[in-house]
DNA sequence: GGACAGTACATGCACATGCATTCAATGCAA
DNA sequence: TTGCATTGAATGCATGTGCATGTACTGTCC
């Protein structure tokens, strides 16, 4: 009924572990994140994630803001997400919204000196967590029931 | 002011790098996966990794039923969270939900044969999807804005 | 036996997300 | 210029999630 091929099983079977795999890395990461982040910088993931994409593409491309349609597809998130996302970041004091001048449609969005004063305080605390739940293993806890420690 | 250490600073490049791969493979993979086997199945990510644990762990013990504090632990979801997919599951007919004789806190959870003929219906789109979104390089879509037919 | 800490699950609540829709602005065509 | 399809973003709504809590049960210590 099922396929006998043994190459085929083989093949599903390192397929289901790398997706086990991903989704516990992603799982861990994930929720050590919110909560550190969260905690010690009143930041989600996705708001850091954000703050960051707005601190490179400037960098990079020597702008000072970005438009929303070009943060939305670096996000994974859904348009209307990202505009709930930056809305949340406005009103915390992180970024500013303005209308585009070239494109009403548009919104320009920029990084305060807050913004980009809570993203380079947050970063050393991102990178730690991100090197001790990819690199090293490390607790899964939050979703996973049990909590080490 | 930062760390001037090349080294270092690779380091934290690769693990970027490394995290946002992650982020890229796990949203494409899970978007996919909920819109297919929603779409087809009725059933959401989360729902299918429940009901293929339930085959796997009865399966490999030989028990009919798993007590849902084992379930939580593997599927990445908190207790509140997966109490919930199971009422949902239950409320569909795919799984039941009896008091377990031996400890009546607890509750044993089994499969019915309609969630064991809906995982067998399910598993190939499943397999397929993952092949597709982390094996062959694929389409984004969902949360990334733009839709590639 | 009775009191009490701990465990297993359910539930109230707040919130982030996606989908569908809406609104404004643009660009193209007649 | 007017009309219309398209695009960029905001919003109503339904849903899934985690945290905190509630409820029922277990096991231990007195």
């Amino acid at each position: 009924m099922a396929e006998p091929d043994p190459h085929e099983a083989s093949a599903e079977a390192g397929l289901i572990a790398e997706w086990r795999e991903l989704l516990a890395r992603h799982a861990a990461a994930v929720c050590a994140l919110d909560r550190e982040l969260g905690e010690r910088y009143g930041l989600g993931m996705s708001e850091f994630e954000v703050l960051e994409r707005l601190v490179e593409g400037c960098r990079a491309e020597g702008r000072a803001a970005l438009r929303a349609s070009e943060l939305a597809p670096t996000v994974h998130l859904s348009q209307s997400a990202l505009s709930r996302l930056i809305a949340r970041l406005e009103k915390g004091g992180l970024v500013t919204r303005e209308m585009c001048p070239s494109d009403r449609r548009g919104i320009m969005i920029a990084l305060t000196p807050a913004g980009r004063e809570r993203y380079d305080q947050a970063r050393p605390l991102h990178r730690e967590v991100l090197g001790l739940t990819l690199g090293g293993r490390f607790a899964p806890l939050c979703g996973e029931s049990s909590a080490s420690a």
